[in-house]
RNA sequence: GCCGCCUUAGCUCAGUCGGCAGAGCGGCGCACUCGUAAUGCGCAGGUCUGGGGUUCGACUCCCCAAGGCGGCUCCA
């Protein structure tokens, strides 16, 4: 018999014939960095057999699809390990995931750091005895026979051709046929098996690097009214070196950890006496935030804005009429009941009335609008507030600033009617996009959070407008367009600006939402041309999503060191000994009467410890002067990378800071 | 909210297998200091997160609470 394969390797097509009966291995199997094979664009492990005229091309290791498939295998290799350790563990599923992956089990008691050491020496031993991952395809019921004694993947097998991905069990059942992995020794011994839809690398030996990395509850298929399992994370890479360099990225990101900075560089806190996720913000992070709200304010000015007060607390009438007490009460703070009277014998004289501490600031916003009658000459109408909301975050969800039940939303509602929307909808995009520009941020993909059919008021036709328009405006922008499917609120549909950051990691800022149903709920007019009465559309839009956040996102993006517009101490004056001092009170006279937030360090510390102390605040420029410096009237800069620009005239030192803050310079 | 882990000086962390607690940095004081990432000496600072229990004795063991960390779920 003769095959003819089609080879595509790289570039480049051959032709081979072959005499017998070929498998990937047979073609691949000579190079450990080839863990499947693509058969007619489909991946497979590379010992499927080969039928005359596939397309086969190789998947490496260190491609998209290679990577998931020896992260998946370890995964197995980690079940195994588990099993050994524990033999009655149940298992749940275990697909590959960024960086890694994991497996869930039900275990009689939750992992130790100690159970992780100990199953990682586990998963060396099954790596090191080279078991084949052999792929078998089995009947519904022979499945359920050899599972028997696992009953969440019967409950899996159960769901066959309804799985979804994001559960992750369309890792273990794919829409098809069901197969079983076994974990083969070389003599010929079944190890372990698992239900799975694969591909796997040939065998263990080709997990060449890999490490648990941390254990924790999770719920059985995402769903919080299942059983809580026991998930383990690992990594896995194609090299040690690989691997190491994981492991650095972790402490690399792990430096500019915005709770560490804020910190370190005194810019806020979160008091135990205050409460979980209510931050202060002390007098360096007071100034950053301040510089942030300041342009925020002065590019909405420019951009057509109307600015509005609204206070922190209200009556609980105004949430019933805006609807977010029927949806949202339990992300609220609970009410103030105030103003009631009781009789002595503990009845009503005075039934009192509920306050609520504001979650949002639409319905105040809604009010405004509605506290006279508007016309179609005012639209659209941009009602902007930088609103202080409280929202009962879940104690277990609280992080940093990034996620606080105290927050400031750089909020605007802008009303607009149905033929302003496409053109309103375009501009603030673009206003979205310029603004997160100017602090730094640039490197943007858009998600288009569309309908969840469970979840949505109003009619069908206004949502198809409406995602519509949305979805025009967001493909004229030129940026990736993500769908978000079911990912709208019930109100309306969502586009939301995702923003990759220094080291690539994707942070959510700004929303734009569309809303049919507060302008009803609030019955919301204006008088068009003709005189009639028509309905504004809402959008509700916040860039920074909320201050706080913003803060965050920027200190993790800059790793603290930010640009000098927004640094809280721009300019610090080093003199070389304390007979200069004096000098530089001169200069940092002349940078503050330009606008310039300026120190002299006239501590007692010696020279080599200022320029330290300078360094490890990450101050923009160090202005130093000695013998030298002050015989020219010049100052030394020191820059923040630690290069050095020496006998600097001091107007054009003055001129220099003063123009690396105006053009907001990345420093 | 759920699971696990953690909480010792302002910060980072030692420590006592149950017998009245330590370092470095930071702070304060004194001295020193003319050229690019830590000068020296001294001093102050902790009811060992809070409450309850076990014990002759608890920072240490147990329970509860608060706060934090890592996930899960959630995120108008």
């Amino acid at each position: 018999m003769s095959i003819t394969l089609s080879i595509t390797r790289s570039a480049s097509k051959e032709q081979q014939a072959f005499e017998t009966t070929t498998t990937g291995l047979d073609l691949f199997g000579a190079d450990r960095s080839i863990v499947a094979m693509r058969v007619n664009g489909a991946v497979a492990d590379l010992a499927t057999e080969l039928a005359d005229g596939d397309e086969v091309e190789p998947v490496e290791m260190s491609s998209p699809e290679g990577l998931a498939i020896i992260r998946h295998s370890a995964a197995h290799v980690a079940a195994q390990a588990v099993q050994n350790l524990v033999p009655e563990a149940k298992l749940g599923i275990g697909p590959p995931i960024t960086d890694g992956f994991y497996y869930d089990f039900e275990v009689p008691a939750p992992f130790t750091p100690e159970d992780l050491r100990s199953l990682e020496r586990g998963m060396s031993q099954i790596v090191r005895e080279r078991q084949k991952f052999v792929r078998r395809v089995v009947t519904d019921d022979q499945a359920r026979a050899e599972l028997a004694g696992e009953p969440f993947k019967l409950e899996l097998i159960g769901l066959k051709g309804n799985a979804t991905d994001t559960d992750g069990a369309s890792v273990e059942v794919g829409a098809g046929e069901l197969t079983i992995y076994d974990n083969v020794r070389r003599d010929g011994t079944t190890a372990w098996k698992d239900l799975c839809r694969g591909p796997h690398v040939p065998h263990t030996g080709y997990l060449n690097a890999f490490a648990l990395t941390r254990s924790s509850a999770a719920y059985w298929r995402g769903d919080q009214k299942n059983q809580q399992l026991q998930r383990l994370y690992g990594t896995a890479w194609p090299s040690r070196d690989d691997l190491k360099a994981y492991q650095n990225r972790l402490v690399e990101a792990a430096k500019r950890d915005h709770r560490k900075l804020g910190v370190e560089l005194d810019l806020f806190s979160f008091p135990d006496e205050i409460g979980s996720g209510l931050a202060v913000f002390h007098p360096k992070g007071g100034i950053l935030r301040m510089e942030m709200e300041e342009y925020s304010r002065r590019k909405h000015v420019e951009a057509g804005y109307s600015f509005v007060n609204s206070p922190h607390i209200t009556k609980g009438q105004l949430f019933e009429t805006s609807g977010h007490l029927d949806w949202y009460a339990d992300g609220m703070f609970p009410p103030m009941h105030i103003d009631a009277e009781l009789n002595a014998d503990g009845s009503v004289r005075k039934p009192g009335q509920d306050y609520y501490l504001k979650p949002m600031n639409c319905p105040f916003h809604c009010l405004i609008f509605r506290s006279r009658g508007r016309s179609y000459r005012e639209l659209p109408l941009r009602l902007f507030e930088f609103g202080t909301v409280y929202r009962y975050e879940k104690s277990g969800v609280i992080h940093g600033l990034t996620r606080v039940r105290g927050l400031t939303q750089d909020d605007a509602h802008i009303f607009a009617t149905k033929e302003q929307l496409a053109d309103e909808l375009t501009s603030l995009l673009t206003f979205v996009l310029d603004l997160l520009k100017d602090y730094g941020l640039d490197d943007f993909y858009l998600e288009l959070s569309t309908k969840n059919p469970e979840k949505f008021i109003g009619d069908e036709q206004t949502w198809e407008i409406a995602t519509e328009t949305l979805r025009q405006v967001g493909e004229a922008s030129g940026l990736e367009l993500v769908p978000d499917p079911g990912g709208a609120a019930f109100y309306g549909p969502k586009i939301s600006v995702q923003a990759r950051d220094a080291i690539g990691r994707t942070w959510q800022m700004s929303t734009i939402q569309l809303d049919f149903f507060e302008p009803e709920r609030f019955e919301l007019e204006y008088t068009a041309p003709d005189g009639s009465r028509q309905r504004p559309v809402m959008i509700h839009r916040a860039l920074f999503g909320s201050v706080e956040r913003f803060i965050g996102v920027l200190t993790e993006h800059y790793g603290g060191a930010f640009p000098a517009w927004l640094a809280p101490v721009q300019v610090i004056c080093i003199p070389v000994a304390d007979e200069f001092v004096g000098y530089l009170n001169g200069v940092a006279d002349k940078l503050r009467a330009a606008g310039v937030r300026v120190e002299v360090d006239s501590s007692d510390d010696r020279f080599g410890k200022k320029i330290r102390n300078a360094q490890t605040a990450k101050v923009p420029f160090m202005l130093i002067a000695g013998g030298e410096d002050a015989a020219k009237g010049a100052v030394s800069f020191r820059y923040r990378d630690g290069t050095q620009n020496n006998g600097v005239g001091i107007d054009e030192a003055v001129a220099e800071v003063v123009r690396a803050i105006q053009t907001r310079a990345r420093a």
